[in-house]
DNA sequence: CTAGACCCTGGACCTTAGTCCAGAGTCAAG
DNA sequence: CTTGACTCTGGACTAAGGTCCAGGGTCTAG
């Protein structure tokens, strides 16, 4: 059974050398065996781990969202990952539906906005809280 | 003309005192002026000013970005102040969608997990990296 | 006058997910 | 053997936006 070095996983994982130490820190990532030198051997199933952890991250999950999910895993407990997922899932649904708020508001403000002008014709510098009354040039 | 002591104007404003000196300290708020006993004395406008923060900050901005606003208002810029809110516009279009890539990722694991049953079928676990092979229970 | 509430400053601490560094030891090629 | 690449550890540092604290001074009601 060959083994990587912690370089060498970090190439074919597409992460940084630091990154997979800091997981290790963290307990996303077993510890793995030493060599005599004292150098980290990672079997190669290590690269799985990692792309495991850096795929669920592009999904939104937190590295202790991941760390749960890993746990999880381990214990064969689909049931609480898709839980889990769903989870996941309402709390991206709320962000969205905040930005689409947020989207909506700046919308309206740009539309209404001149561009040019008086600066109590901006609905933005308005609606905002007043084009700076009280200390203006 | 009566002043507003900082507590004073963190209750009308909602916000905490501390945040009042960070912004203070920030550059987002001007140092107001002082009584004999070094308390700040606050002109009835910081209210104006706190909420204009707050809202700004509702819609996205970083306080980075507010201090731009509140600059482009002060000189009375409007066609900056309606570049920085399509500017901000633009950022939240772009999150927007990709937390509906993310979403559709996520809405498509859970639709097709079973919820229960061989760790092998659940996609979830697969799509993500296989279910913790090599150090299963 | 005194108690309790309020305010002052400077600086430490928090979260998240890493990144960077120094100083030392190790490994592989030539 | 030497050189250069690699790895080790522990700890400091980053961004953002605050929050909390200690050890003072001040203000106001009773």
């Amino acid at each position: 059974m060959q083994t990587l070095s912690i370089g060498a996983l970090a190439k074919n994982a597409g992460v940084a050398i630091d990154t997979i130490r800091y997981y290790e820190r963290e307990g996303l990532l077993a510890e793995p065996p030493r060599r005599a030198s004292g150098y980290r051997a990672y079997p190669g199933t290590a690269v799985a781990r990692l792309r495991f952890i850096r795929r669920a991250k592009t999904l939104g999950f937190s590295l202790a969202d991941i760390s749960e999910l890993l746990a999880f895993s381990r214990r064969r407990d689909v049931a609480a990952v898709k839980r889990a997922a769903q989870t996941r899932l309402d709390d991206v649904e709320l962000r969205i539906a905040e930005l689409r708020r947020v989207r909506n508001g700046l919308r309206k403000l740009i539309d209404d906005c001149p561009g040019h002008g008086d600066a109590k014709a901006c609905p933005i510098l308005t609606a905002l809280g007043g084009p700076a009354a009280g200390d203006g040039a």
